[in-house]
DNA sequence: TTACAAAATTGTAATCATTATAATTTAACA
DNA sequence: TGTTAAATTATAATGATTACAATTTTGTAA
Protein backbone atom coordinates (compact mmCIF):
# COMPACT_ATOMS: atom_id res chain seq x y z
CA UNK A 1 0.00 0.00 0.00
CA UNK A 2 1.50 3.36 -0.79
CA UNK A 3 2.62 5.40 2.12
CA UNK A 4 0.02 8.25 1.52
CA UNK A 5 -2.89 5.94 1.44
CA UNK A 6 -1.93 4.32 4.47
CA UNK A 7 -1.82 7.66 6.32
CA UNK A 8 -5.19 8.66 4.76
CA UNK A 9 -6.50 5.12 6.13
CA UNK A 10 -4.53 5.50 9.48
CA UNK A 11 -6.70 8.85 10.29
CA UNK A 12 -9.88 7.23 8.91
CA UNK A 13 -9.77 9.45 5.81
CA UNK A 14 -11.93 8.63 2.36
CA UNK A 15 -8.94 7.43 0.18
CA UNK A 16 -9.30 10.06 -2.55
CA UNK A 17 -6.66 10.64 -5.40
CA UNK A 18 -6.55 14.43 -5.17
CA UNK A 19 -5.52 14.14 -1.32
CA UNK A 20 -3.15 11.90 -2.17
CA UNK A 21 -1.81 14.00 -5.15
CA UNK A 22 -1.76 17.03 -2.33
CA UNK A 23 0.19 14.57 0.48
CA UNK A 24 2.49 13.68 -1.86
CA UNK A 25 3.41 16.98 -3.11
CA UNK A 26 4.28 18.26 0.07
CA UNK A 27 6.21 15.41 1.01
CA UNK A 28 8.40 16.07 -2.14
CA UNK A 29 8.51 19.90 -1.79
CA UNK A 30 10.14 21.47 0.92
CA UNK A 31 9.44 24.54 -0.27
CA UNK A 32 6.01 25.45 2.00
CA UNK A 33 3.81 25.96 -0.72
CA UNK A 34 0.78 28.16 -1.12
CA UNK A 35 -2.82 26.23 -2.14
CA UNK A 36 -2.96 28.03 -5.32
CA UNK A 37 1.06 26.61 -5.70
CA UNK A 38 -0.28 23.15 -4.94
CA UNK A 39 -3.23 23.92 -7.45
CA UNK A 40 -1.31 25.26 -10.29
CA UNK A 41 1.24 22.63 -10.10
CA UNK A 42 -1.03 19.86 -9.70
CA UNK A 43 -3.63 21.07 -12.34
CA UNK A 44 -0.87 20.34 -15.12
CA UNK A 45 -1.43 16.83 -15.09
CA UNK A 46 -4.52 16.76 -13.68
CA UNK A 47 -6.85 19.32 -15.33
CA UNK A 48 -10.10 19.08 -14.36
CA UNK A 49 -8.88 19.70 -10.64
CA UNK A 50 -10.59 22.65 -8.66
CA UNK A 51 -9.46 24.81 -6.42
CA UNK A 52 -11.69 24.16 -4.06
CA UNK A 53 -10.86 20.55 -4.08
CA UNK A 54 -7.12 21.75 -2.88
CA UNK A 55 -8.87 24.01 -0.17
CA UNK A 56 -10.43 21.23 0.92
CA UNK A 57 -8.27 18.47 0.79
CA UNK A 58 -5.36 20.79 2.88
CA UNK A 59 -7.93 21.82 5.59
CA UNK A 60 -8.83 17.92 5.63
CA UNK A 61 -5.18 17.24 6.21
CA UNK A 62 -4.75 20.21 8.84
CA UNK A 63 -7.18 19.05 11.16
CA UNK A 64 -5.92 15.47 11.12
CA UNK A 65 -2.60 17.11 11.99
CA UNK A 66 -0.95 15.44 8.44
CA UNK A 67 0.36 18.75 7.54
CA UNK A 68 0.74 22.46 9.33
CA UNK A 69 -0.52 25.77 8.40
CA UNK A 70 2.44 28.47 8.45
CA UNK A 71 1.47 32.11 8.73
CA UNK A 72 4.53 33.63 8.89
CA UNK A 73 4.04 35.72 6.05
CA UNK A 74 0.59 37.45 6.87
CA UNK A 75 -0.87 37.45 3.55
CA UNK A 76 -1.34 33.72 2.59
CA UNK A 77 -1.11 30.51 3.94
CA UNK A 78 1.86 27.78 3.54
CA UNK A 79 1.91 24.87 4.19
CA UNK A 80 4.25 21.75 5.78
CA UNK A 81 4.21 18.29 6.60
CA UNK A 82 4.35 17.63 9.95
CA UNK A 83 7.40 16.46 11.30
CA UNK A 84 9.76 16.81 14.12
CA UNK A 85 9.34 20.66 15.65
CA UNK A 86 11.63 22.92 13.67
CA UNK A 87 11.14 26.56 12.68
CA UNK A 88 10.79 28.95 9.91
CA UNK A 89 12.70 31.48 9.11
CA UNK A 90 10.87 34.24 6.10
CA UNK A 91 12.57 36.11 4.05
CA UNK A 92 11.16 39.93 3.82
CA UNK A 93 13.07 40.37 0.58
CA UNK A 94 12.08 36.94 -1.75
CA UNK A 95 9.48 35.66 0.47
CA UNK A 96 11.53 32.26 0.54
CA UNK A 97 10.73 30.26 3.64
CA UNK A 98 13.62 28.38 4.94
CA UNK A 99 13.43 25.64 7.59
CA UNK A 100 15.17 26.60 10.90
CA UNK A 101 16.10 23.16 12.86
CA UNK A 102 16.40 24.05 16.48
CA UNK A 103 13.80 24.15 18.84
CA UNK A 104 12.94 25.92 21.99
CA UNK A 105 13.55 24.14 25.41
CA UNK A 106 11.08 26.27 27.08
CA UNK A 107 8.06 25.07 25.23
CA UNK A 108 7.71 22.99 28.07
CA UNK A 109 6.78 25.77 30.45
CA UNK A 110 3.46 26.17 28.72
CA UNK A 111 1.99 23.63 31.03
CA UNK A 112 2.56 25.99 33.65
CA UNK A 113 -0.23 28.29 31.91
CA UNK A 114 -2.77 25.75 32.19
CA UNK A 115 -3.25 26.00 28.30
CA UNK A 116 -3.56 22.79 25.95
CA UNK A 117 -0.90 23.20 23.20
CA UNK A 118 -1.48 21.48 20.12
CA UNK A 119 0.44 23.49 18.07
CA UNK A 120 4.17 25.56 18.21
CA UNK A 121 5.68 27.30 15.84
CA UNK A 122 8.41 29.64 16.05
CA UNK A 123 8.97 32.58 12.88
CA UNK A 124 11.90 34.41 12.50
CA UNK A 125 12.22 37.26 9.76
CA UNK A 126 14.43 39.24 7.92
CA UNK A 127 16.52 39.02 5.38
CA UNK A 128 18.09 35.70 3.81
CA UNK A 129 21.60 34.87 3.13
CA UNK A 130 21.05 34.91 -0.29
CA UNK A 131 19.65 38.80 -0.40
CA UNK A 132 22.26 40.06 1.70
CA UNK A 133 24.78 39.08 -0.98
CA UNK A 134 23.03 40.14 -3.75
CA UNK A 135 21.81 42.96 -2.21
CA UNK A 136 25.81 44.21 -1.60
CA UNK B 1 5.79 66.38 25.36
CA UNK B 2 3.63 63.64 25.39
CA UNK B 3 5.27 59.87 25.34
CA UNK B 4 3.56 59.32 21.88
CA UNK B 5 4.81 62.58 20.16
CA UNK B 6 8.10 61.86 21.66
CA UNK B 7 8.28 58.01 20.24
CA UNK B 8 6.88 59.27 16.86
CA UNK B 9 9.68 62.22 16.70
CA UNK B 10 12.57 59.66 17.73
CA UNK B 11 11.55 58.29 14.96
CA UNK B 12 11.37 61.09 12.36
CA UNK B 13 8.06 60.62 11.55
CA UNK B 14 5.18 63.50 10.88
CA UNK B 15 3.38 64.04 14.13
CA UNK B 16 -0.23 63.23 13.22
CA UNK B 17 -3.44 63.06 15.72
CA UNK B 18 -4.57 59.50 14.24
CA UNK B 19 -1.14 58.10 14.61
CA UNK B 20 -0.96 59.05 18.05
CA UNK B 21 -4.35 57.65 18.88
CA UNK B 22 -3.65 54.44 17.08
CA UNK B 23 0.02 54.49 19.44
CA UNK B 24 -1.89 55.59 22.59
CA UNK B 25 -4.67 52.65 21.44
CA UNK B 26 -2.40 49.80 21.43
CA UNK B 27 -0.30 51.19 24.38
CA UNK B 28 -3.49 51.07 26.23
CA UNK B 29 -4.91 47.92 25.11
CA UNK B 30 -2.74 44.59 25.76
CA UNK B 31 -5.03 42.50 23.49
CA UNK B 32 -3.85 42.31 20.29
CA UNK B 33 -6.41 44.02 18.38
CA UNK B 34 -6.61 43.80 14.39
CA UNK B 35 -6.95 47.22 12.41
CA UNK B 36 -10.54 46.86 11.75
CA UNK B 37 -10.66 46.49 15.82
CA UNK B 38 -8.67 49.66 16.35
CA UNK B 39 -11.05 51.90 13.31
CA UNK B 40 -14.19 50.92 15.37
CA UNK B 41 -12.84 52.18 18.22
CA UNK B 42 -11.20 55.06 17.78
CA UNK B 43 -14.11 56.39 15.09
CA UNK B 44 -16.42 56.25 18.17
CA UNK B 45 -14.35 59.57 19.29
CA UNK B 46 -13.55 60.53 15.70
CA UNK B 47 -16.19 59.46 13.20
CA UNK B 48 -14.25 61.25 10.65
CA UNK B 49 -11.52 58.31 10.93
CA UNK B 50 -10.85 56.66 7.44
CA UNK B 51 -10.19 53.12 7.76
CA UNK B 52 -7.19 53.58 5.27
CA UNK B 53 -5.76 56.02 7.76
CA UNK B 54 -5.56 53.11 10.12
CA UNK B 55 -3.77 50.58 8.08
CA UNK B 56 -1.31 53.44 6.82
CA UNK B 57 -0.76 54.85 10.68
CA UNK B 58 0.06 50.67 11.06
CA UNK B 59 2.16 50.32 8.09
CA UNK B 60 4.02 53.46 9.17
CA UNK B 61 4.60 52.61 13.14
CA UNK B 62 5.04 48.73 11.93
CA UNK B 63 7.79 49.70 9.56
CA UNK B 64 9.91 51.88 12.04
CA UNK B 65 9.58 49.11 14.70
CA UNK B 66 7.58 50.85 16.51
CA UNK B 67 5.03 48.00 16.84
CA UNK B 68 4.55 44.53 15.24
CA UNK B 69 2.26 42.90 13.35
CA UNK B 70 1.06 39.22 15.05
CA UNK B 71 0.51 36.69 12.43
CA UNK B 72 -0.53 33.91 13.93
CA UNK B 73 -4.62 33.80 13.19
CA UNK B 74 -3.80 33.28 9.56
CA UNK B 75 -6.64 35.29 8.84
CA UNK B 76 -5.66 38.75 9.78
CA UNK B 77 -3.21 40.57 11.40
CA UNK B 78 -3.24 41.97 15.32
CA UNK B 79 -1.15 44.27 16.41
CA UNK B 80 1.15 44.63 19.65
CA UNK B 81 3.61 47.12 20.51
CA UNK B 82 7.70 46.14 20.59
CA UNK B 83 8.63 45.48 24.14
CA UNK B 84 10.87 42.75 25.69
CA UNK B 85 10.57 39.60 23.18
CA UNK B 86 7.72 37.41 24.91
CA UNK B 87 5.45 34.74 22.46
CA UNK B 88 1.77 34.43 22.00
CA UNK B 89 -0.29 31.62 22.83
CA UNK B 90 -3.54 31.83 20.22
CA UNK B 91 -7.12 30.23 21.39
CA UNK B 92 -8.41 28.19 18.47
CA UNK B 93 -11.82 28.36 20.46
CA UNK B 94 -12.10 32.11 21.45
CA UNK B 95 -9.89 33.39 19.23
CA UNK B 96 -8.38 35.32 21.80
CA UNK B 97 -4.40 36.15 21.58
CA UNK B 98 -2.42 35.48 25.04
CA UNK B 99 0.82 36.81 26.20
CA UNK B 100 3.85 34.17 27.06
CA UNK B 101 6.27 35.29 29.22
CA UNK B 102 9.47 33.44 28.26
CA UNK B 103 11.60 33.56 25.14
CA UNK B 104 13.68 30.72 23.08
CA UNK B 105 17.82 30.67 24.47
CA UNK B 106 18.23 29.34 20.80
CA UNK B 107 17.60 32.36 18.77
CA UNK B 108 21.07 33.27 19.12
CA UNK B 109 22.35 30.34 16.80
CA UNK B 110 20.79 32.32 14.40
CA UNK B 111 23.43 33.83 13.35
CA UNK B 112 25.10 30.53 12.41
CA UNK B 113 22.76 30.38 9.49
CA UNK B 114 23.90 33.77 7.82
CA UNK B 115 20.03 35.29 7.92
CA UNK B 116 20.00 38.64 8.99
CA UNK B 117 17.47 38.71 11.76
CA UNK B 118 14.76 41.56 12.46
CA UNK B 119 11.80 39.94 14.27
CA UNK B 120 11.45 36.38 16.40
CA UNK B 121 7.71 35.26 16.71
CA UNK B 122 6.60 32.51 19.18
CA UNK B 123 3.10 31.19 18.38
CA UNK B 124 1.49 28.55 20.16
CA UNK B 125 -2.07 27.41 19.46
CA UNK B 126 -4.45 25.75 21.59
CA UNK B 127 -7.21 26.09 23.63
CA UNK B 128 -6.68 28.06 26.25
CA UNK B 129 -7.86 27.63 30.26
CA UNK B 130 -11.03 29.34 29.77
CA UNK B 131 -12.15 27.35 27.42
CA UNK B 132 -11.04 24.47 28.80
CA UNK B 133 -13.15 24.94 31.74
CA UNK B 134 -16.16 25.58 29.77
CA UNK B 135 -15.91 22.79 27.37
CA UNK B 136 -15.61 20.27 30.05
C1' DT C 1 -21.21 -7.33 -7.77
C1' DT C 2 -24.81 -3.80 -6.88
C1' DA C 3 -27.00 -0.27 -4.40
C1' DC C 4 -27.08 3.16 -0.94
C1' DA C 5 -25.69 6.89 2.16
C1' DA C 6 -22.28 9.89 3.38
C1' DA C 7 -18.68 12.48 2.00
C1' DA C 8 -15.73 14.55 -1.76
C1' DT C 9 -15.50 17.27 -5.91
C1' DT C 10 -16.66 20.92 -8.95
C1' DG C 11 -17.62 25.63 -10.66
C1' DT C 12 -19.38 29.73 -9.43
C1' DA C 13 -20.45 33.36 -6.53
C1' DA C 14 -19.72 35.67 -2.20
C1' DT C 15 -16.86 37.35 1.59
C1' DC C 16 -13.49 39.77 3.98
C1' DA C 17 -9.00 41.79 4.91
C1' DT C 18 -6.01 44.60 2.71
C1' DT C 19 -4.12 47.66 -0.98
C1' DA C 20 -4.33 51.03 -4.89
C1' DT C 21 -5.80 55.40 -6.46
C1' DA C 22 -6.59 60.18 -6.87
C1' DA C 23 -8.39 64.30 -4.78
C1' DT C 24 -8.06 66.98 -0.66
C1' DT C 25 -6.06 68.44 3.59
C1' DT C 26 -2.38 69.01 6.87
C1' DA C 27 2.39 69.13 9.13
C1' DA C 28 6.87 70.87 9.03
C1' DC C 29 9.87 74.25 8.01
C1' DA C 30 11.94 78.09 5.46
C1' DT D 1 2.75 82.88 6.13
C1' DG D 2 3.58 80.18 2.04
C1' DT D 3 5.33 76.11 0.11
C1' DT D 4 6.12 71.29 -0.37
C1' DA D 5 5.99 66.76 0.83
C1' DA D 6 3.43 63.68 3.19
C1' DA D 7 -1.01 62.21 5.47
C1' DT D 8 -5.92 61.62 5.09
C1' DT D 9 -10.09 60.43 2.88
C1' DA D 10 -13.55 57.81 0.22
C1' DT D 11 -13.99 54.70 -3.14
C1' DA D 12 -12.72 51.08 -6.06
C1' DA D 13 -9.91 47.08 -6.85
C1' DT D 14 -7.41 42.96 -5.47
C1' DG D 15 -6.54 38.49 -3.83
C1' DA D 16 -6.93 34.70 -0.68
C1' DT D 17 -10.34 32.03 1.17
C1' DT D 18 -15.11 30.32 1.98
C1' DA D 19 -20.07 29.30 0.94
C1' DC D 20 -23.11 26.97 -1.81
C1' DA D 21 -25.65 23.64 -4.51
C1' DA D 22 -25.34 20.25 -8.05
C1' DT D 23 -22.82 16.21 -9.33
C1' DT D 24 -19.70 12.43 -8.61
C1' DT D 25 -17.23 9.18 -5.91
C1' DT D 26 -15.99 6.33 -1.84
C1' DG D 27 -16.84 2.87 1.53
C1' DT D 28 -19.80 -0.51 3.01
C1' DA D 29 -23.53 -3.74 3.40
C1' DA D 30 -26.93 -6.51 1.19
Amino acid sequence: MEKYVKILKDNNMKITSHRINVLRYLDKHCTHPTADQIYTDLKTNNPSLSKTTVYNALDALESHGIIQAITISGSELHYDITHEMHHHFYCKKCGKIIDIEFCCPNINKMSEYGHEVEEVHGYIKGICKKCIKKGS
